[in-house]
Parts: structure tokens; sequence; C-alpha cells
DNA sequence: GCCAACGTTGGC
DNA sequence: GCCAACGTTGGC
């Protein structure tokens, strides 16, 4: 079992619409390294949703990968502004899991918090300048950031 | 809204 | 294959 962060932009689709959907492709990522993150994904993986461009910005709950990866079909749609020409049904260019919604937390963790935390030394997501989607994270900050969300104050 | 950081594109 | 120009991301 794996373990991941997903960005999204909280006015764009937040835990909230993820909780209404129940489970969707997490597709329109178009960034050869996200991708090729979310190809190492298997179903049952983890997920810690996080909302960017949101205040707080910071990580809102839990989804899990509910299928393998599968074609983005928005690549497709011409009238898609994730459209891309060069992608055929025979050779897509871009892929995408689902994403299941599993639990939306007491209260947001932020950034600024993961940011003052010694135990989550590391996360990718605190990196300067990090404009990655789709990140791995170690299990001992998966536990934790989950703690902290889930912790009642 | 600003702007630094980063990824992508395209000319050469 | 370099690298400047450009577009996008995302914190603030």
């Amino acid at each position: 079992m794996n373990y991941w962060l997903i960005k999204s932009e909280a006015e764009m689709y937040s835990i909230d619409d993820l909780e209404r959907d129940k489970i969707i492709s997490w597709e329109e990522i178009r960034n050869y390294q996200a991708r090729n993150y979310m190809r190492q994904m298997k179903t049952g993986d983890l997920l810690l949703f996080y909302h960017s461009m949101s205040n707080p910005t910071g990580v809102a709950g839990i989804a899990k990968v509910a299928s393998p990866i599968h074609a983005d079909q928005s690549q497709f749609d011409t009238a898609s502004e994730y459209f891309d020409p060069k992608a055929t049904s025979d050779s897509p260019i871009w892929e995408c899991v689902d994403v299941q919604f599993v639990e939306k937390f007491a209260h947001t963790v932020s950034l600024e918090s993961i940011k003052a935390d010694a135990l989550l030394d590391g996360m990718l997501v605190r990196a300067r300048g990090s404009r990655l989607s789709v990140q791995p994270v170690s299990h001992a900050h998966f536990e934790h950031i989950v703690g902290l969300g889930q912790k009642k104050n």
C-alpha cells in the first residue's frame, strides 16, 4: 500500500464536492511527473486531499484510489480545454485513476502547521515552489497528518 | 493581484 | 541538445 497527496484548487473541486460525488475520474492532469506517479498507484492506495488556492491551504481529508490507471477521456474531447490533438484512443497520452471519498477532516491541516511540524520534515508539499499536483507521501507522514486532521480542538 | 518558481515549447 | 521565451501554479 502506498500513500499520495493530490492537490485541487478548493474553488474548482473541494473535498465537499468529492463527498457529494463519492467517486470521480481524476482527469485533467497535464504534467508528466504527476501522470507517472498516478501510473504507480494501486487500487486501495490512500490519498491526502489537499486544497490549494484556499484559506487556509492544506490537507482537507482522505480519499482512496478506486480504479487502475486508465485513459483520461478529456484528452479526446474537442470541446474541452484539456483536449490533446496528439492523443488517440490507441495511444493515449494522459491517464488517470478514479478517486473515491473516504473522509473529511474535522479541520484542515494547514500548510503553515505542516511546515511548523518537525515530524513532517521532508514532505514534498513543504518544498518552496512545489507545484507538483500528485506527490508520494511516506506512511509515517500520512498517519501523522491524519492524526492532526482528526484531532478535536 | 503579484510574482517567484517551475515546466514546456520551439528556434537554432 | 541547449536555452530563452513563454505559460502556469500557487503561496502570500
